[in-house]
DNA sequence: TATGAATGAGGGTTCATTCAT
DNA sequence: CATGAATGAACCCTCATTCAT
């Protein structure tokens, strides 16, 4: 069982912890879990991560930023604002109901204040995505004109809600459609119509 | 700090486990601070609850009973479906912002089921009065012929969404407002309006 | 094996301790050595002592501070400065004899540094014992004007080598009288003597 | 970084593992550092001892064999005992000050034994030289007729507590000269001086 | 010779739970 | 009812040592 690679066994091990993580949380999740996971020694995961805060923060930066970054790639060339808040939900809850693990749960370890830097960037990163989505759509006449961080943050709240749905309720998710749909036409009847 | 009623002291280490759990999440919380707040034994903790884990799921369930009356209450009489959609966010919304503590995260410890047939249930109560809403919404012709069951979980994520972003990002929350009128008129401007 | 009073507990895991960090040294003793040692669980090594290093100073101020009053005492009432002085040597060699644990090795552990201000500060009550004891023998005209502090040093390195010695070599030590006398009357032959 | 002379590599090894061992104690000290230190890789180490135990023997043994030449050689051609003793002293005390490094300390490693029986040897050698030279001048008529193994045993004491003291309290050191000048003297006046 | 990834026993520490008082 | 000393399984992490390359 000698002699890998040092970046594969990393690997490894991110994937593994991703699978841990996911299924007992940070705080029930533990090392000799992880490493018979990886299939490596204990003494291995600790070749590659400083502690397990340090393993689990890798996970979750790597996890981000692939998240961030497939969306914001996705939506960049279209121009109907409308259709781009679309395909950033679409994008946001499928990505999520795919990775379930983890993402964005697990706010509350340690006293709070645990790796949510990190995730803080994350968000605020991707709110900006979606505030620049409004504020065009406001500019171009199509969205009317509502306080932009407001609205994103709501936005932003249901793509949050529907990734702690995976975890506790997880056959009472929504389709991205029926969310976009109520988000940019709303409940309410229109005049005669 | 003896001869005290049980009901009493059964309704201290509640209050004082609400505290500690929120602050600390129910792995990091521990049996000995909470004994401390509720200025008993840890032995005492015993003597009321049959271990940490029925400590943790009696409070969930009080919590959550109390907020299924308060909500279910503030709703019942209200005809109109908007103005009771706009009422369920708001209290849903304030209820969550008062008592930040605990109440929907924490679905992941012990393996995924942990207390989650409770939540589950208390969840499809709740939804199940957000459902009634707007099916009396559609049938008065006050809402769009939306598909009933998933709006109704959208509507619920957002809130969830909320909750979460209280313990993740406390600064970035949004007005209940501004959420219903989201929701109900949607983003896109109406014609010559 | 349950409910014994704390006092108890604490002195029986002090004594234990000392006997098995004699034996070990600071870093191969181990708290569940220690545990076995004392008659009680690992956990309950924790219940009277923060830590290893905890346990370790605590102990070591405890036998400082005994060795330090009865040296104290045993040369307070003595006028003789000689006798004084041969007091104090053999004081303290008969009792680093009697409890050859630990006292002053383990001088190295944690990077030099570790419990060693507490060290200083008795090393320095016993020295300036020492140098009252032959600034009154200056005084007083039975000593030589000899550099105090460079002698008082030098005395307690006798001693402090004996205390090694009992480690390192416990059939190599040598007689208090026969230490005393030396550093009083030196090596070489007075004359017509 | 390959194809070094073996020797070499054993002495960059020595000479590294010194310096760690100084810093760091027996116990402490980590081969990984060690070797980082040797500028090797771990195997490497093992390549050349046949483990920690083995590589810090080797280093005692190779700087007590130095010390004892050094000493040895340095008095062998002193007639005058008192002279010859001074310089023995004056030598151990500055070779220990100059290689403060390990030494003496470090006896209590792995249950007692570890590496004892070559300590005495040294030790046992070392103080044979002083028994030498003190029964020179008990012959001489120099010195008084004391007890020669006693009086070496004292001796050495002191400079053995030297050595711990450098570790111990570095700042409460005395000179070499004040030292001998003790030792031969004593403390108490002559008469008539 | 030389490397360094991998191993795994073992150490310090925590904490839910019990039970004699 | 109430106490809190005591328990011990289980956690995170270290590090001497091995071995495929």
């Amino acid at each position: 069982m000698n002699k890998r690679s040092g970046i594969k066994s990393k690997k490894r091990i991110l994937d593994a912890a991703m699978k841990v993580f996911a299924e007992y949380g940070y705080a029930k999740a533990n090392m000799r879990v992880i490493a018979k996971a990886s299939d490596i020694s204990i003494g291995g995961l600790y070749l590659y991560f400083k502690n397990k805060e340090d393993l689990y923060l890798t996970l979750m930066k790597s996890r981000m930023g692939d998240f961030a970054d497939k969306t914001m790639e996705s939506v960049k060339d279209i121009n109907d604002p409308a259709e781009a808040l679309g395909i950033f939900i679409a994008m946001s809850l499928n990505y999520a109901k795919k990775h379930k693990e983890i993402i964005l749960v697990q706010g509350r370890e340690h006293g709070f204040a645990f790796g949510l830097e990190m995730k803080r960037k994350f968000f605020k990163k991707q709110r900006g995505l979606v505030e620049n989505i409004i504020r065009q759509g406001i500019q171009s006449g199509v969205f009317k004109k509502v306080n932009v961080q407001e609205t994103a943050r709501i936005i932003f709240s249901v793509i949050r809600g529907f990734i702690l749905s995976i975890v506790v309720e997880p056959d009472s998710l929504f389709s991205p459609e029926e969310c976009s749909n109520l988000i940019l036409n709303g409940l309410i009847r229109r005049n005669k119509q």
